[in-house]
DNA sequence: TATCTTATTGAAACCGATTTCAGAAACCGA
DNA sequence: TCGGTTTCTGAAATCGGTTTCAATAAGATA
């Protein structure tokens, strides 16, 4: 039979208030003889306070909610345990909801979580307008940290990567090398930070006097397939360089190439970005643009407690920056 | 100001009782009449029972948890997965828990989940005897699923992959190919799955009258780097084919070998286990065994399920088949 | 018509903690 | 010695649901 806290306070002569006071360390007005007495007793029996009814009267539950589109994405790997190695160190849960990048699905999730009373809710949000959405159905007062997702003014907390700098970094590395033929495989164009990497493109060759060719840019959507598919073109028209807007796609590129016997990087430099290092895997192949993901988690898990211990009042846009890793794709072009 | 279910009650001019036999479909006795009644209120208000409130009643969180060693190993990944969705499915839902393989945070963690009353627990062990120290912390009736373990008797839950048999498939692929010369890089053998898989290679050689010798194993560690040091031994002492004992070794060995000049598969064909493919990469390269993670991950959570239900009572120990997967590493050998 | 079921509802107890508030004891200054 | 603080403790209310049990009304039976 589970111990209450009346029976540790009939075991240890006090009332069960007395026995609330030792065990969340309120004992100002409590002896040292009967707080030593209760922690005896509460040592002995091996007692565990009942979460639940605790939860009930401080309306803390110690546990966070993550919302993501799919935990094998391995940006949301990272980034879950980034978040999750923050919770635990301070003494929260993670519950884990995979979206599938389904509106419905998202919008389910974090209703359900509310019902939950969870103390904060981290999402990466595959809504149109997560913020309206979001908020319409989450208490006033959650704190709610979104990622990969920028805010106007203190809307709500956001923490992001600078895709703008990693299509620039990217580029310019080329560009330094001494490539003029700069092909680009971009994004889906519908999305925001794919569009933002083709602007970072589009200005490192603008401000270093290379003009813009709409020959060289191949559309895709992040897909390995994509990569594939605009190897042969990319051939056909003999860039010396190509960025691609993610690692996914760069990979893909570089194995069609590779096939058809172009070499890497002699022939054709490759920079990707995302920098997704396949577990295990040390050697990294690929010249790319790294995003933080595991500091980006850490950090919207920080801001989400911070929150909810009231240590921060106004909501943050955090955005973190772009940084080049140099890998084996990329050389001079050929003279 | 929150809703409760008093307010609904005093809305709907019935009693708390009520309401609450309606939201819970004890409606045997209650009137068709009372009951519209009571649903429009609900529906009008949006009203949403406080879970916390329930739970702290009816003693169930609609909530399980996950101890795994780090989700960013793509097994975990892909078992957490098949968690996921079925307990989604069934309105359960998942703390997540990396251990870091230590024991410390393990049994940390599962007692921490023990006071916060989770329904049932699933856990991937990294415990030198998992079953004796679990139960010694959880509570007498908690449904609780060990992965990748196998139990005597009924002592427990288990769910795990046929070790044995992947080695010897392996094995037996090769043999098949007309191989007679097979290398074997092991995991560390002081592991369970690592001697089984060893043991289904030596077995797949004497079934088939090939003599075992021990210049032919190269102990490995599971790791990526692994692979890559077994190239040099394997290219010297001239070995027509490898069973690696999971895909990183195989890839590494791979890698290196191409990087020595070894041509893979004509010079040498190479088999892993696990069927680790990176995500989004359709085209697999490497012939491997798989493990079907996600699986066992759903299968794991059904039995957990069924068990929290009372829809079962014994416990049981349930093993997944491998299967061989055909990829581009192997091939007869040469003449 | 009197009695016995059966259908419908709600008052009150309960789950196991925290928190408010009041009372008792000890201490203190005049 | 006496009123006023200060220190220490516990009774009871509370959080928001569920469940037990009793009460009432309606219908059935004899």
């Amino acid at each position: 039979m589970k111990l209450t806290i009346k029976d540790i306070a009939r075991i240890a002569n006090v009332s069960p208030t007395t026995v609330s006071r030792v065990m969340n360390g309120k004992t100002e007005y409590v002896t040292q003889e009967t707080q030593e007495r209760v922690l005896k007793v509460i040592e002995e029996t091996n007692y565990q306070p009942n979460q639940i009814a605790r939860s009930l009267v401080t309306r803390e539950t110690r546990t966070i909610g993550l919302v993501l589109p799919d935990i094998r994405n391995p940006f949301f790997t990272e980034l879950s345990r980034g978040i999750e190695d923050y919770a635990n160190q301070l003494g929260y849960f993670v519950i884990l909801c995979n979206t599938d990048h389904k509106s419905e699905k998202e919008i389910q999730y974090i209703s359900l979580l509310k019902d939950k009373y969870i103390d904060g809710l981290i999402v990466v949000s595959s809504l149109e307008n997560p913020i309206s959405h979001i908020k319409k159905i989450t208490t006033e007062n959650t704190p709610i940290v979104l990622i990969d997702h920028k805010a106007n003014d203190e809307e709500i907390n956001c923490v992001y990567f600078n895709n703008y700098q990693g299509g620039y970094l990217a580029t310019k590395h080329l560009i330094d090398l001494g490539h003029k033929n700069i092909g680009c495989i971009t994004g889906p164009l519908h999305v925001q930070s794919a569009v933002e990497r083709f602007n970072g493109y589009k200005d490192a060759l603008r401000d270093n006097n290379i003009s813009f060719k709409d020959e060289f840019i191949f559309q895709g959507n992040y897909r390995y397939e994509d990569g594939i598919e605009s190897a042969k073109y990319y051939k056909s028209i003999g860039v010396t360089s190509i960025f691609a807007s993610n690692d996914l796609m760069a990979l893909g590129a570089n194995q069609k190439l590779a096939e058809l016997g172009v070499k890497i990087p002699e022939d054709i430099s490759i920079v990707g970005l995302d920098n997704i290092t396949p577990i295990g895997i040390s050697d990294s192949f690929l010249t790319t643009i790294n995003q933080p993901f595991y500091e980006m988690g850490k950090t919207a898990c920080s801001l989400l407690l911070d929150q909810l211990k009231g240590l921060i009042q106004t909501n943050k846009n955090i955005q973190f920056d772009a940084t080049l890793v140099l890998g084996k794709s990329t050389a001079h072009p050929k003279k």
